[in-house]
DNA sequence: TATGAATGAGCATTCATTCAT
DNA sequence: AATGAATGAATGCTCATTCAT
């Protein structure tokens, strides 16, 4: 699909491959966080980008490479927001982590249904379950390595608390996604951090 | 479709309604926690539970009610597991409750991955959210009236820490489903109670 | 898709799967010969047998298994009348099928241009060649098994006057087909006989 | 399309557009004696001739001028072929025709293939029916011709043994199609021969 | 009840074609 | 001359649903 080249010759238009690959994600994300997984068909997420189910296929060869690149992108979004914080003090990075992971408004929510509906999906995809498997372990190091560059546990000790942390948000931000009108985004926060609080 | 009658005349059949509606349910859940949402069609529901498409009519008008049906099912089975449980001791029930939630074998994975499923189809359709919803809160005034019977916390306290209680569940849940491999059921069983035990 | 099961007991329908698929076939068929290859789609095929698509594949699970079955329907067309010959005279026989390979009517035009798809469409598929190489040898060995009951020629001469017989049949048929109106069926049987008179 | 000028203004391009055309009909050709016509789509006939999609249509029109082009280009080349014989002597020549006209080799085989394709095609196409019928007329008179320059026959017996001299070679060639491995360029010829020399 | 034939809308995907560059 | 983005119609196919039996 997408073959790689920057080509500086005979550049027949400008377009960003790449961030169109992007544009079609964030449309499928959205779909996905508005109407359901049911409603991300090709053809809804190319008219929710402006475009035409052909186009479509200039940037992702099939659906099951839309809805990956999507999650991908999904996930990229994460943590471009965290790479744009403002501090880089251990401890206070690895809270906004954990904030960052409830669904407290339309963008964080929006993420957390394409990871809900990315493993409906996975689910018997060898591939996708890969994926998402790898993607969690990689942001549980994350977590781990602020851990211990907070100098609140080291080895193994990061390792379990961060998975514990982890557990925190996740817990909080499912609850929220069952029942959203109960779990305005200050509550998910005053609950996250009784509970967090004492763990650090 | 299905009258709700147990009818007297047409007696002869000795299967009766709900437990076909049942069969149907899990042969449902089965196929979604095996291969994901997308393989939960009307046929191979059918084909699964040994029946054909058109006798899956009889039993639900159509997939939403399949659907629907299949969630409540699956949290049901659940229940019935709590209901049979020796102990009438609260604070033993809390625990078990809560360990209930994590996805230790297989029967427990099936109801998380329906749940997710739903979850991802639920989105944009009211009354699937709100189905979520109620049983969510029901779900959640369970575990508080423990909480109160256990002489633990009471009223908006208790509620409280019920939400914090199911929060450390559900999050230890969400990171075993996503890496089902790196979380056996032990290992889940641990972490949740490092995570409640100084909560109770 | 066929199950193969002539069912006795609950038989919702009278439909003879078979006789549905033969029909399913010809209609294909006539579309072949009518308007090419091409116009040959699943919808159409259906529309011209007076179905619809997803009729179709309950006879046919995709495009190549109906393709298949068109040119296995389309021989066994000529084998049925081979088989229903008033006579059992082997030599007459002979020229009776050789005389049979000819475009003379629509009927035999139909299979041919079905044979000519079919071999258009297998070139790049294995099975598919191989079912038309087998077809072609055990037609091959009719013919030969005719020249040898009629004691023109035995064995391996049996056999290579089989070809050269087929192949004055088939060389006019081409011609035929290449320039249908300076070929009608009188002058194709013509000059079949002045080829093959010698060599009987 | 392509305006029939050989432009003089704009003569940088070194390669000229009719061999291009022919280089883009090679490539068709391939793939449909490699493939199946199936596999003869514009995107990938022009990648087997390294081009883009967007550079085919600056040679052809469309996709049936490439087809029409491809079979024209395909005679042409085994038009060359004759052309270039080392002999004059009529009768030689005309062997020499028949026998070319086997699929003895992936060239001649590349020919029959695209002749059949384009007769699959062509059906219900009547000015592709027409172009087939002519360049089939056209062969005829040309065999006919040397039957008469060999002195071998005159007038209407001329044409007469032209067609049966071609049906001989023709047969051949479609049982060497559809059975390959069975039909090696010798057999093929040693056939003919059998076949026609008692004619000649 | 249960079957399975049939529908028809909708799906992902392919493809010839157009066009700005 | 050539690119490759974009179109939009059409294709093969799937699927929930209906219905006569």
């Amino acid at each position: 699909m997408y073959n790689g080249r920057d080509t500086f010759l005979s550049m027949p238009k400008v377009i960003d491959v790449d961030e169109r690959r992007a544009e079609l994600a964030r449309a499928a994300s959205r779909l996905i966080a508005r109407s359901g997984i049911s409603a991300a068909t090709m053809r809804d997420v190319a008219a929710e980008a402006g475009l035409t189910t052909g186009a479509l296929t200039h940037y992702f060869a099939d659906k099951r490479e839309l809805m990956l690149y999507t999650f991908r992108e999904s996930l990229a979004g994460r943590k471009s927001v965290r790479a744009a914080r403002a501090t880089t003090e251990p401890r206070q990075l690895l809270v906004q982590s954990l904030e960052g992971g409830l669904p407290q408004d339309d963008d964080r929510r929006r993420h957390w249904m394409v990871s809900i509906a990315f493993c409906a999906e996975a689910t018997g995809d060898a591939d996708l379950s890969a994926t998402q498997r790898d993607e969690y372990r990689s942001y549980r190091s994350y977590v781990a390595g602020l851990v211990a560059a907070a100098d609140i546990a080291h080895g193994a000790a990061a390792d379990a608390l961060a998975e514990r942390l982890i557990a925190c948000a996740n817990g909080i931000a499912v609850q929220a996604l069952f029942d959203l009108d109960g779990w305005p985004g200050a509550r998910q926060l005053a609950c996250l951090h009784e509970l967090i609080d004492p763990l650090l």
